[in-house]
DNA sequence: CTACTGTATCGATAGTTGTCAATATGTGGA
DNA sequence: TCCACATATTGACAACTATCGATACAGTAG
């Protein structure tokens, strides 16, 4: 092996073929949009999320001070974002550098009707 | 008062002004643009919201069936839609009537960088 | 007014989640 | 090797939520 990790594993599924104003959700659709949304329910998350898409990519350590949290509830949001496929982490050194994933929002977007 | 009566009252915050994705969020923001996305994060509310976007209006009473669930869950579920305005609820006899509101939709997808 | 019916609310319960202290893991430097 | 540091994981706890039975409320019809 002899790859640059991502850190934790991303849910890559494929959202839904639909959206959600078109035509009733069938039961495992509605599951997959329903986790995505809730990695996206959260004040810190959404905070988290916008000061990395604000810069191109930011490290795990500059986002504790801004968010006024600890540092394993910080791991805990990119790592819920991350496996929601919204973050993208990359480990260099001892740091995690993380940056967003505008495909995975745009998806998002399109199955709520865009 | 002679008007018809809208169920309970819908949380009619303006979201926020820009994108997740351009500048980071104030707390406010984040805060209010959570509560939106998490009437959205549950499977069985976005499979309500589909089934009634398939139709121009849909009565609480025809929902039971589809969704497997009983009337107090049903009744529970329409009203968290409705107070992120996400549903709207229009009482008519015995009968409520629920139709989607696709702008307070787009709303949300501009928030998510639509 | 009374009976019936559609909807909302209440109370209880099981499951989930956000948070942090403590600890473990892994990486680079001395 | 040993230390320092960035991140992940664990364990515990409080807060929240989805669910349903029981019940209250609000219209209609008789």
């Amino acid at each position: 092996m002899a790859k640059v990790a991502v850190v934790p594993e991303a849910d890559t599924a494929g959202l839904c073929c639909s959206s959600v104003m078109e035509a009733p959700l069938a039961e495992a659709e509605a599951v997959g949009l329903a986790r995505v949304l809730a990695a996206l329910s959260d004040p810190v998350r959404l905070r988290l999320l916008s000061l990395v898409a604000a810069q191109v990519e930011v490290c795990s350590c500059d986002l504790e001070a801004p968010l006024g949290k600890s540092q394993p509830t910080v791991s805990h949001h990119t790592k819920v974002l991350c496996e929601a496929g919204i973050l993208v982490g990359e480990k260099r050194g001892r740091w995690v550098w993380w940056h967003a994933n505008p495909e995975r929002l745009a998806e998002i977007r399109k199955a709520l009707g865009g």
